[in-house]
RNA sequence: GCCGGAGUGGCGAAACUGGUAUACGCAGGGGACUCAAAAUCCCCCGGCUUCACGGCCGUGCGGGUUCAAAUCCCGCCUCCGGCACCA
């Protein structure tokens, strides 16, 4: 019989599973180690082949670390509130539960096919109510710190959907879903303080060993920039001061008018009574215009004037208040002081409405273009002379003694806005009282359970669903029975995964969210893997979330995360070409265009010939043709040739590749083995059928090394005794020191490599013997887990050698004899020469000398020097 | 525009600290085994040139540093990802 994955590998996950090999256990007395995926969203699709690919990388590295004697932590479980589950309940009138549930299902069936080593006993789900219970309980702790709070704040509202849209899920100032029309509004929202630990945020990641690209996103999503704070008061003598940040206080003189952001709480007040109409109107066009759509044309800067001065805080001098769409509420103090002069934003406000631009510091040509490096400060009073810096420093001074402004500090970060009018989600552990107050509930009520709904929409103007259930809204102060309502706000899904690491310590306790004892044995995570999508918010929000913990005492590391890795996409070939049907309406017999016939302007695409609008379209990939030539065409469209790119795998995209069918044909030992051989782990590749065959071939042969066929069956072949020949012993030693090496750096392509070189030198020139073969065995086990344990098996070891220790190589046998050095002539190899190990550096270069192919090139001229490289080459200079 | 990453055979890639460019795998070609095929095993496989030995060129492009550059420096080009007027 020849290898039968079908056959081996549900015996072995059936095995594990019921010996609970990887179950984990606090153990004081052995090293630790923690392994951690991301956990997925358990979308209706299913796994798709790229999403394995870290959770196959954490499984060899955990197997590897459990060999090499450590205490290995790798859970999984689900992140399990999110949308798609609540948009699918509005649409069919399905609990959100039973789907989630369904969902769950199947995740879990196609994770376990993988035979990844998770501890299914500390599985968790999000959406469970002894989950969801500590979520609340850390809500509360949050509030009891001052670190949530409600605040009007300013979303989109989409009145058709009756919800609130993200950025993403507006195109053009409408919903993504539908096209219909979207509006900013203010909402009483909760809020989480995450700007209260900006610095904390900033200055802890150089205590984790993560990829320096990712740490530079995440200091720049927080965005610390040091600067001066300057109060300029109304020319009028109004009671009224608009305080400015600026990076920039050297340029003070320069300042020849303000600008508001339109939203500015001072733009009403200040507004004259001629300016009022004018200004009204541009700041309800601001309104009505989304974030995306005023990013889009930021050339063209528009403002009005409000009619208002105020006075520069050092001349005294008038200077117009403006307000501009450029300048950004939500930034610094949502006003600027404008310097045309120095800043290009400002100048081309400057330029387009003739505004004066005056030179305060020396070394630009003002009449092209702002200058905005340093130089020496000019017409600026008590700072002509003085370079940028010191300008900046005495400008500073003066302001500060003079009660007008101060050092200061910026941030880009805001504070998290953390209420969703959804339903699928945690309720706010919260009650509001009718005199406007809040409380909070105590921790014996939680959980705070979901009202039961069968209607999931929206339930009016402003009413997320949860206001469906009047029994549910109204209830009372338990303190003092008056009646009281229930938050209709649910959590975002970031609440469950900002702290599930911490969950899975300690899984089932009932009486805190983690035990001290789980918590110090386990934590930090040592090993993190997951998609860079996540650089940024998810990180961000667990760590601020850690670093609450760290304060309340409830963990002892400041960081959550100690290394991080991302893994790179699988991408699918998918075949794209254009029609003109935009709205996708059915029954039309659109014009089809090859992308050949359209031009691509940023994110739209027109026809070439004509200039229609067009959109692209897909045709699965198993229902490409190809023409005679061999390019891809459309199976029904006669002569339309397809574009192929490889893309991030979507359904939208008729890219998917299951691990259903690809374990189905080859088996999970083959799928784990190519997404790991396909290169590095961090690199995004496109996956290709084609190339299974090749590592199925190597795991076949592996199979038969051990295994012959007989008659009718299999017998294990004739093993000799001992450590093997000696050529065998250095194969071992020599592939033991690579593997692991390669494994250590989480290089596992090369690892493979090295194992396919092993198997094939190994049974070359004698019987196999038994010690080789089962170091074969136990540095393929990672990788190849289900065939090494069947093997295993068969030589006769009744355990499982997941508990096996790691093979070490005997230092003595990676010693080589004789080395080959290569031997260059002016750089370029020309010869190699044999020479003992330890021969000196003379006898080498004679060597080198006396090779003809060296007489040749030299042609008799006197070599002017030899350079020897010990172990590599030598390089003969003429 | 800014920030990050990457460009090496027909393809996925390797070369770890500057030291024999293309390991390993896919595809392709040839051979062995077989009545035949599949499977398996062995060999070849960057380009140009030479009967051959060999020679020349070659890691996106152009320069440079060095005895020696895929690797370091300067200037560009292309692709992928992220961010978007941050005062």
């Amino acid at each position: 019989m020849p290898y039968e994955p079908k056959a081996i590998e549900p015996k072995w996950q059936a095995y594990w599973r019921e010996h609970a090999v990887f179950a984990a256990k606090v153990d004081p007395d052995k090293p630790k180690f923690y392994v951690l995926d991301m956990f997925p969203y358990p979308s209706g699709e299913g796994l798709h082949v790229g999403h394995p690919k870290g959770y196959i990388a954490t499984d060899v590295f955990s197997r590897y670390k459990r060999m090499r004697g450590f205490n290995v932590l790798h859970p999984m479980g689900w992140d399990a509130f999110g949308l798609p589950a609540e948009q699918y309940a509005i649409e069919t009138g399905t609990h959100p539960r039973a789907t989630t549930a369904r969902n769950v299902e199947n995740f879990r069936r196609q994770l376990q096919s993988l035979g990844v080593d998770y501890d299914w006993s500390r599985e968790i789900n999000t959406t469970d109510p002894r989950y969801m219970r500590w979520t609340q309980w850390i809500f509360r702790k949050l509030y009891e710190r001052d670190l949530a709070y409600l605040a009007e704040v300013p979303v989109s509202w989409c009145p058709a959907l009756g919800t609130v849209l993200a950025n993403e899920e507006i195109i053009d100032g409408r919903s993504e879903r539908g096209g219909h029309p979207v509006v900013r509004t203010a909402m009483r929202q909760w809020m989480l303080r995450i700007t209260a630990y900006a610095d904390r945020l900033i200055d802890d990641l150089d205590e984790v060993d993560w990829p320096e690209p990712i740490k530079k996103m995440q200091r720049e999503w927080v965005g610390r920039s040091v600067g001066t704070r300057i109060d300029f008061e109304l020319a009028n003598g109004a009671d009224e001061t608009i305080e400015v940040f600026t990076t920039r206080p050297d340029t003070l003189f320069g300042a020849t008018y303000m600008v508001l952001a339109p939203e500015h709480p001072l733009v009403e007040k200040i507004t004259t009574p001629e300016q009022r109409s004018e200004v009204e109107r541009y700041v309800e066009a601001t309104a009505r215009r989304s974030e995306r759509a005023r990013i889009a044309d930021a050339k063209e800067k528009t403002g009005v004037f409000t009619g208002a001065m105020a006075a520069h805080p050092v001349t005294g001098a008038p200077l117009p208040i403006w307000i501009a769409d450029y300048v950004l509420a939500t930034y610094g103090t949502g006003a600027v002081m404008a310097v045309p002069g120095h800043d290009q934003r400002d100048y081309e406000f400057a330029k387009g409405l003739d505004l004066p631009i005056v030179e305060v510091v020396s070394g630009g040509d003002l009449s092209e273009a702002a200058y905005a490096e340093d130089g020496i400060s000019v017409g600026s009073d008590f700072l002509n002379g003085l370079s940028t810096s010191d300008a900046k420093q005495r400008m500073t001074d003066w302001l500060e003694e003079h009660g007008k402004g101060g050092r200061a500090v910026s941030y880009k970060l805001r504070d998290w806005l953390f209420s969703r009018q959804r339903y699928w989600g945690e309720p706010f552990p919260v009650i509001h009282l009718e005199d406007g107050t809040t409380a909070l509930l105590d921790e014996s009520e939680l959980p705070l359970l979901l009202p039961e709904l069968d209607d999931f929409k929206p339930s009016g103007e402003f009413e997320p669903p949860l206001a469906r259930s009047r029994e549910w809204l109204e209830t009372t102060d338990p303190a003092t029975g008056a009646p009281a309502l229930r938050d209709t706000n649910t959590m975002p899904q970031w609440a469950g995964s900002c702290w599930y690491y911490l969950r899975f310590c300690d899984p089932n306790n009932e009486q805190a969210p983690w035990s001290e004892e789980a918590e110090r044995y386990w934590m930090p995570v040592d090993l993190y893997v997951g998609g860079a999508e996540h650089a940024v918010l998810h990180l961000l929000y667990a760590r601020f979330w850690h670093k609450v913990f760290y304060d309340l005492g409830l963990v002892h590391t400041v960081e959550p995360f100690q290394k991080l890795l991302n893994q790179g996409m699988v991408l699918g070939y998918s075949y794209r070409y254009y029609d003109d049907n935009l709205a996708g309406a059915e029954g039309v017999e659109p014009a089809v265009y090859s992308s050949s016939e359209v031009r691509i302007d940023g994110e739209t695409a027109t026809a070439i010939e004509g200039g229609a609008e067009l959109k692209a379209r897909w045709v699965r990939a198993e229902d490409v043709q190809r023409d005679a030539d061999r390019r891809p065409i459309h199976p029904d469209i006669p002569g339309l040739v397809l574009e192929e790119v490889t893309e991030k795998m979507s359904k939208s995209r008729g890219n998917v590749v299951s691990p259903d069918d690809v374990i189905e044909r080859y088996g999970t030992d083959s799928m784990r083995l190519y997404e790991m051989f396909m290169g590095p782990l961090d690199k995004g590749a496109p996956w290709s059928d084609a190339a299974i065959p090749g590592v199925h071939r190597f795991l076949q042969r592996a199979y038969r090394l051990l295994v012959e066929e007989t008659g009718g069956g299999e017998r294990l072949v004739d093993l000799a005794d001992g450590p093997g020949t000696p050529d065998q012993q250095r194969l071992a030693a020599r592939a033991i020191h690579g593997v692991t090496e390669d494994i250590e750096a989480m290089r596992f392509n090369t690892a493979i490599s090295k194992l396919m070189v092993f198997s094939r030198e190994i049974g070359r020139d004698a019987a196999l013997s038994r010690e080789v073969a089962e170091v074969f065995l136990l540095l393929l086990s990672p990788f190849a887990p289900h065939l090494a344990e069947e093997l295993w098996q068969r030589l006769g070891h009744p355990q499982s050698l997941a508990a096996e220790p790691w093979p070490t190589a005997d230092a003595a046998l990676l010693e080589e004899s004789t080395l080959t050095l290569a031997v260059q002539v002016n750089g370029k190899r020309r010869d190699e020469i044999e020479v003992p190990a330890d021969a000196d550096d003379e006898t080498i270069r004679r060597a080198a000398l006396a090779s003809p192919a060296v007489a040749r090139q030299l042609a008799g001229r006197e070599p002017k020097r030899v350079i020897v490289v010990p172990g590599r080459l030598v390089n003969i200079v003429s």
